[in-house]
DNA sequence: AGAAGGACCAGTGGTCCGTA
DNA sequence: AGAAGGACCAGTGGTCCGTA
């Protein structure tokens, strides 16, 4: 097949947790929502959430015949089989294999490769069939991804870490140096992520602030959908670059050459 | 505004005809629902369907107060204003106006300009706010056209008629040379549509039968999807070009080149 | 009958938040 | 606490079929 052998590389070992019947929790539900974490630049759409499901009396577990399908049993299995999890990510240089239950980020770029791959496929059976093609990274990527075994994959996860790739992929000596410096001062993989975006905006302004542009011009960067956090903070630079060149210029005549300083790139 | 002043063309009489009140219709529903009419390759996905609302008793058309908003008056006012639709279309020659109350195909065409410009004002807003950016005519766009007075623009309407403005992008000749032979013949409207399909499949086939690259090749008609059934068409017509081909050549050894006759294009 | 378009539906992009 | 991912939701592409 087209897969790598290493693809199931750094998947010898799976978290494996008991399933907890799912007891009842008098204790949760506490704490009155505070609605208004300002903070990151979200607003709207963001009101009513499910509450937690949760059967009302003990042991109904038998509620799975509603569907007559059930796909492959995927999780839970018949009787007392286990849940399984990826291993967290941990912050790892270039070529290192992460220890114990843990997963590096060589291993996280790699899925990023796979799923390629799975398009690939998924391109190659719409065009013989004559159907629309997908260009990017679709929720039938995923579907089929599932389908073929890598149940490993799935959007959220891909999703949540596409600008750390896009720095892996847009200047790798940058993306290592950077898990170089974080995994020295012993930074959690939330804060390396959260890390990756500055270099990404600055790349975007050396690029005309068009940071589709930067994602298109890539070829293995080109069929992951723009994140919409790096799309804003992209905005928001632009916006204050735009600010503070007007704001050098002042009442000068204008001269039609780009501003330095705060403006400018890097 | 951007707006060419022709938008307004052929606008001057909308069918006006009175509000019917729904009344009862005791003669529905008739005829048993034959779903076996073969013809288009469609099959699957289409089994239930609503059945009609039809309130239960007289006159209860105080049912709007549900939802607070209330879009803009469109459509039944609050005391027996009247419903509106377009004219229906007629085959017209290049260049003829539509007597009476139909439209023309040359007023068709130029809704599908018009809705390439409400794409750029989308896409120009789009870009200013660092948000995501369209580059098809997307509900996005018919929502803004709506927005913007074109209450003519609906998206049935402009997806129905898509590959016979994909004929005129493509080959305006061979397009107004079926316009005057359908127009001659008296043919409807209808039967002009479906004939627009197979000029299509031939230019298809002289580009490898890549329709999305025809498409997209053409910088007015890029920005509109490839209707299902005219990529369905390419597809079948490329299987019966290798299905040929492959039994012309039969025992014979290959040569490589690709093989004339029924399996060539036009 | 031929045709215009409201409104429906399956599956999408996006990501929250219950889970472990 | 930090993190993985099931599952939800608003809005999409696609077009049927009740309407005129």
């Amino acid at each position: 097949g087209t897969h790598h052998a290493l693809d199931a590389l750094s998947q010898e070992g799976l978290s494996e947790e008991p399933v907890h019947h799912h007891q009842d929790q008098t204790d949760a539900a506490g704490g009155g929502s505070s609605n208004w974490e300002v903070g990151q630049a979200k607003s709207k759409k963001q009101q009513k959430r499910r509450k937690k499901p949760m059967v009302t009396s003990v042991e109904t577990d038998d509620d799975a015949n509603e569907g007559d399908d059930d796909q492959e049993g995927n999780g839970v299995g018949v009787l007392g089989m286990e849940r399984q999890r990826e291993h967290p990510f941990i912050v790892t240089e270039p070529g290192e294999v992460a220890r114990g239950k843990k997963n590096g980020l060589d291993y996280l770029f790699h899925l990023y490769e796979q799923c390629r791959e799975f398009l690939l496929q998924v391109q190659t059976i719409a065009k013989d069939r004559g159907e629309k093609c997908p260009t990017k990274v679709t929720n039938q990527v995923f579907r089929y991804a599932k389908k073929s075994g890598a149940s490993y994959i799935n959007k959220p996860k891909m999703r949540h870490y596409v600008h750390c790739y896009a720095l892996h992929c847009l200047d790798e000596e940058a993306s290592n140096a950077l898990r170089r410096a974080f995994k020295e001062r012993g930074e959690n993989v939330g804060s390396w992520r959260q890390a990756c975006y500055k270099p990404l905006v600055d790349i975007a302004c050396r690029h005309g602030w068009d940071i589709d542009a930067v994602f298109n011009a890539h070829p293995r960067l080109s069929i992951w959908y723009v994140p919409t956090k790096l799309r804003q903070l992209c905005h928001l630079e632009r916006n204050n670059a735009v600010a503070t060149a007007a704001a050098l210029v002042g009442g000068i005549s204008c001269t039609g050459s780009s501003a330095s300083g705060r403006g400018g790139c890097g």
